[in-house]
DNA sequence: ACCTGAACACCGTTCAAGT
DNA sequence: ACCTGAACACCGTTCAAGT
């Protein structure tokens, strides 16, 4: 009778994270065990084992693949633009697949170097504006754990009422949780990301004030 | 012959999840086991139903443990003292038990609402500095995401070199990363917070010169 | 009421065997 | 070289039984 559909194309390392990272999207992270990502390739799950070490390869090369997707910060336009565009490119990157931004948080840090990679471009312009060196890098890694850490929280979902608020014994609370659910999320991110720009644009200011000398007396 | 000695205390949720933090905060996430949390008490894996629904509520618990140990943004000092603060507490707090920061990310976000409790007497000092209430809050979540940020990063350890750089192939980025790694992470998070701080007050200031309407002729 | 032993349906992984 | 079936040591959880 029928024999399984032969697979068309040989398994490989990338085949192996691709589907992972599919079934982490689709279906969760729980729901990404070697025998579901084998068998949405229509193999068993042993045969993962000759294209990745183990389990705990596999979500590091699910992180790496997400982190691929992210684009370099641009190094043509001024620092302010540069740092706030890719700020959001990596915040909407995460929130494509929100399942994954957990596995940021677990992972021996692979995604940590690839953002270091990506962001190098940005460094660039945070120099040309006249941040030193280690400014500049500090800048840029302050604005990349803002990011993670908004997208974390979102991924997380909105807080549970405790239960003070719950039972209507603390109004107050109940009310801060009302407010905190009707903010829009996009103006909070945009909010403290303006906040960081602002504060490294005022440290610019500060110590370009501090360095140029003042005009000599004539 | 010897039994086995007899419980002096018996069984209760919050006995259960204060070993269950033990387990995770001495042997990571992974050791924390329905079964070993019960060997540690003494007790066999299926006594701990009696006091917990599963594994997901005992996780949840574990993160409302850890929260709980958070000290309130004190009211009494300036806005921008209350809140680092407030800050400085809460980084300690997960960097004393780094192993449960993941669960941060993952558990519906009991955690954050425990946060926002916590974060309320600070908002009162923002609103008598002269913040809207809107931007109160929204100050305080961006600095509270900040911090969670930093110790996602921090408790997922310092980044793998990747190829490009642990071969030779990219020395600017095998700088990069070792510019990285010999930075102060207490620098870098005085860095992120200041800088935070910086563009709050920023914005503290524009808004007061804006509403302060200008003196009225005479 | 609280604890337990055996059992079930899973999981990651090893290994010897197939092609 | 690549894939597989059976097996092993685990896991969370159910259930009937003990005290």
């Amino acid at each position: 009778m029928s024999t399984r559909p032969p697979r068309r194309t040989p398994l490989s390392r990338a085949s192996v994270l691709e589907a992972a990272l599919r079934v982490i999207d689709e279906r969760g992270l729980d729901a990404c065990t070697m025998r579901a990502v084998a068998a949405s390739l229509g193999v068993e799950a042993m045969s993962l084992y000759h294209h990745i070490e183990g389990k705990d390869a596999l979500l590091d090369g699910v992180v790496e693949l997400v982190l691929a997707e992210l684009e370099p910060a641009s190094d043509g336009s001024g620092w302010r633009e540069g740092l706030a565009g890719f700020a959001h490119r990596y915040r909407d990157l995460l929130r494509r697949h929100p399942n994954v931004v957990p596995l940021l948080a677990s992972r021996p840090a692979v995604g940590y170097a690839a953002a270091a990679r990506v962001a190098a471009p940005g460094l660039a312009s945070l120099e040309a504006a006249g941040f030193d060196r280690r400014t500049a890098i500090r800048a840029a890694r302050t604005i990349t754990r803002y990011v993670v850490g908004f997208a974390l929280a979102e991924s997380a979902g909105p807080p549970a009422a405790p239960p003070e608020a719950r039972d209507g014994r603390d109004p107050a609370i109940a009310a801060l949780l009302e407010a905190l659910a009707s903010d829009s999320p996009d103006e909070l991110f945009a909010f403290g990301l303006d906040t960081l720009l602002d504060g490294l644009a005022a440290r610019l200011s500060r110590s370009q004030g501090a360095s140029a000398p003042p005009a000599p007396p004539a």
